[in-house]
DNA sequence: TTGAAAGCGCTAACAA
DNA sequence: TTGTTAGCGCTTTCAA
């Protein structure tokens, strides 16, 4: 059973394949097709369960209803919230995800990028960038590839972004921490560490301590590396713990951090909040869930899937509009989203 | 600046389209291009950073290296596991996926489906089905759209799929809590009941008490709908914690079950394991990090992704060796991976 | 060793 | 109110 084409459809009718793309399209009204044809079509599109191929319908109108998403890590509970919430919302714009992880690997962003932009030509391409390098983003803003960057960004801001804010979530965080007496806090990053939401969460907890006039100790302030997650932070929370510093609470920067921190502070027989306070950026649920509950930062993920569509949308119906030159400003398309501050028991 | 095509290309170095599509597709040596020749090409691609474009070629080739995968929901670890062991899969290939959340909508599905085979003419297709009705797949097979079922089946087992064992699954956890002196165990299950994979763990439960000698009573079989889960489940926790039934071990049939089963049973103030024990199937990170840690079985997602992949390029490409028909038999398509039993501190 | 030309299935300008 | 035709960018047969 071969699949049937516009022009099957043309000839068991005894029509030509305008015809029946124009019904199909909408446009029947509009050029001026009469209601008893418009019937005869629809009719036996749906007896011949005629399909357009969206392929042909993209190279003839360069619009494929696909948008791209990259994510470092589609398994990651953030982004997989992240990935469903922006499904939706292209959904109901009759869209569909091409969704690709990049394990927050440079070089595989760029080919992937590549690959969406170029080759597969998505109508538009949403990316939780890893790039140091804003080049990859400048040469689509030169072709014209409608983009925008999800939760992470660029240093100069020139670039259409939706993204939460980050610092001040931090800043939240070790306010909390403070209220609740404990102001040795120490803090677990991880590499790359030039990514804005991380390097943004670090201005939000100096900025708590400057706030409070409490010292700012350098050395508290810990990096792990992505590929060797687990055996760094086993290492650097046993540091931040003994002496000389004795921290009485630790900061991670994200999920995966605190979930790794947090079996090192098992592991290491102490209790939480007891013996040392633990808080993380962004919530998942499983944090609702861990002995004691953790406290974290929360943000809003079906608004940011909203906010990027819409956005994205603003993009892609620009991009016809030759007139307006937008290359060099994000002209207002730059969103930051509140976060929420969800207190549990891990600072006591 | 416009994209660049093969006819640009052409022109800059005073050649064919043809030779420098032929270079693209390592045809060079094939058709005896010199190797002058195809060196200039490369050169000038290179140069000019040419990309074929995807779509022109699939509309030619029927080839577009896209993939479609559906799942219940792609923000349920699980599931975002699964995509995640496809996509790396198949990235080895050099395919990608187009990923979707059906919602266990049969409906929504359904529609999924035909987006993805008929309209974006995707190479290939895995599906977690909620689908009651093989109809869907029928036609797939019909029309020589290469698909396999994972995860879940039909039971028919007409189709190609990759699977695991869930009833054996479901049986060692009941033999488990048996071992440990439970034996009077509520399950609560979900709708759509007709899934395979509930089906089967259902299986797993009687086979484990009639093996046991235990008599099987019905009332302590529950079922939730997906639609309502959280309140039903509170409901059905209730029922099976109280008189007449009090039963010392709650089964829940998938993780979503058991994290609303915990919840259900923190809130009423009673203590896993003492007062009851709580088992579940679908292992997530998340139960090591519950109190307790939950017992579950886990599945080998990976495997999952690989097999997946493995089988469908063997679909693909049998799909052009016209001789072979397989329609009416999986021809051995068909896998099922073991499970294991993770022990953790919920059942004492 | 290379090129010309057809055609994948669709849309849209133009013609009738 | 409907049809003819060109062409999106590529691959592939056939010819040279």
């Amino acid at each position: 059973m071969k699949k049937s084409s516009l022009e099957d459809v043309a000839k068991a009718l005894g029509v030509s394949k305008t015809l029946v793309s124009m019904v199909l399209n909408g446009k029947a009204t509009q050029y001026g097709i009469s209601k008893k044809t418009e019937e005869r079509v629809w009719k036996m599109v749906e007896e011949m369960g005629f399909k357009p191929n969206a392929t042909a319908r993209k190279l003839r109108t360069g619009k494929s209803n696909v948008l791209g998403l990259i994510v470092a890590d589609i398994s990651n509970p953030f982004y997989a919230k992240i990935a469903r919430s922006v499904e939706d919302a292209a959904n109901k714009k009759g869209y569909h995800m091409l969704i690709c992880s990049s394990d927050e690997n440079p070089k595989r962003e760029a080919d992937l990028i590549s690959i969406l932009a170029d080759q597969h030509q998505v109508d538009g391409l949403i990316v939780s960038s890893t790039l140091d390098d804003p080049q990859m983003f400048d040469k689509l803003t030169l072709q014209k590839t409608p983009f925008l960057l999800l939760d992470r960004e660029f240093a100069s801001g020139l670039f259409p972004s939706v993204t939460v804010d980050n610092r001040k979530g931090a800043e939240m965080l070790v306010q909390h921490l403070l209220d609740k007496g404990v102001n040795n806090i120490g803090l677990i990053t991880l590499s790359p560490s030039h990514l804005s939401t991380l390097k943004d969460r670090i201005t939000g907890y100096k900025d708590a301590l400057k706030k409070n006039k409490i010292e700012l100790k350098d050395a508290l302030l810990r990096e792990v590396s992505f590929e060797n997650l687990r055996e760094d932070i086993i290492k650097e929370v046993d540091f931040l713990l003994s002496a000389p510093h004795k921290v009485r609470a630790i900061f991670a920067l994200n999920n995966l951090v605190a979930l790794y921190a947090l079996e090192a502070i098992h592991h290491k027989g102490l209790k939480i909040p007891q013996d040392v306070a633990l808080v993380s950026f962004d919530d998942i649920e499983l944090f609702r869930f861990t002995s004691p509950p953790i406290t974290a930062i929360s943000q809003p993920l079906e608004q940011l899937g909203e906010h990027a569509m819409e956005m994205l949308f603003g993009l892609m119906n620009n991009k016809d509009k030759e007139g307006v030159e937008n290359g060099t400003s994000t002209n207002g398309h730059r969103v930051v989203l509140p976060v929420e501050l969800m207190v549990r028991n891990s600072c006591g």
